[in-house]
DNA sequence: CCACCAGGCGTGA
DNA sequence: TCACGCCTGGTGG
């Protein structure tokens, strides 16, 4: 097992928490989104570097230089961490999601690339009455994924979200549904922080967890809390997930409620695909969600 | 690989 | 009660 000094900057994708790289994430990412768009419609043909660089809209040397620094892998690399294969690969078997992953020794206290997390849970009603007037603060802010818009209150991160250009006012709408009678303040200030962190897997650490707060049905809550488990870089079906909370049939149900978690990639509902290794869904974009799958698989082979 | 189907289940209206 | 989903396993191309 690494442990996190190996993972200098130098070592690996980005420049760890420098501005510079923040100020890049989202052009990075604009080239990267064509790139997947461009691969998914085209795989049958199995693009060359080259094809691949053109439909992004860059030369094949930028394209290079982006992946790694993006994610550190090269195009090659990330096209394989977006196919079917790759997802079938790092699916965890059926059956119980956090045995899989102690099985693995991926888990428990000081695994690599653990975004630490402390949560706590709160029933829509809860949330009204202690909540009455609470006050959500929020801003977008550029990460690896697009345009990130971070919610939070004073218990702590309550919302992600993600907005392709122009779709800000959407993804604040959507969040803004969720909580509709709180109070919401645009405080970009209060919000950067917690977005440089959580982008960021050499800030991770164990000592400082991220304090999140979950709201939600019993039912949501448990398949939230049961993503928490799911190891960085890798992948459970639905199926697991309901097997893991004791619903074997109600798989489906559990999509629904994955698709309804507020708190994208901390939560990580991106690291759930379909029992065959197929991404089947995601609520702020297939495109996204391969980005995500894609970049964890870089960090993991930077790592490693 | 695709299309379609039925069984399945928690949610919100 | 009902339609709706980030489902799944089976059938027939």
């Amino acid at each position: 097992m690494l442990d996190r000094a190996t993972l200098t900057p130098d070592a690996g994708p980005n420049l760890g928490s420098s501005l510079d790289a923040q100020a890049d994430w989202c052009a990075d990412y604009e080239v990267v989104r064509r790139a997947i768009a461009f691969i998914t419609e085209a795989w049958r043909s199995q693009p060359e570097a080259e094809a691949i660089a053109t439909a992004a809209g860059v030369d094949i040397r930028t394209l290079n230089a982006l992946f790694r620094r993006w994610a550190g892998l090269t195009p090659k690399g990330f096209l394989q961490a977006v196919t079917l294969d790759h997802a079938k690969r790092v699916l965890a078997g059926s059956g119980n999601v956090l045995d899989a992953a102690f099985e693995l020794g991926l888990s428990g206290p000081g695994r690599l690339h653990d975004l630490f997390v402390t949560h706590e849970a709160m029933s829509p009603g809860e949330w009204q009455r202690g909540g009455a007037g609470a006050v959500v603060r929020f801003g977008f802010h550029p990460s690896p994924f697009g345009t990130a818009l971070v919610m939070a209150t004073a218990r702590g991160l309550a919302g992600l979200a993600f907005a392709d250009p122009g779709g800000e006012a959407a993804a604040l709408a959507d969040m803004r549904a969720r909580w509709p009678a709180a109070q919401f303040e645009d405080c970009r200030d209060a919000t950067a922080p917690l977005v440089r962190r959580i982008f960021d897997p050499t800030a991770w650490q164990p000592e400082v967890p991220l304090r999140v707060v979950l709201i939600g049905s019993d039912f949501e809550i448990r398949v939230w809390e049961t993503l928490l488990k799911i190891p960085f870089g890798r992948a459970a079906s639905y199926a697991a997930l309901a097997h893991d909370i004791g619903r074997p049939t109600a798989a489906r149900a559990v999509g629904a409620a994955v698709g309804r978690n507020p708190i994208a990639f901390v939560v990580p509902c991106h690291r759930v695909v379909g029992s065959g290794g197929a991404l089947t869904g995601y609520h702020w974009g297939l495109t996204r969600k391969r980005a995500m799958l894609g970049w964890e698989a870089g960090w993991r082979a930077a790592a490693a």
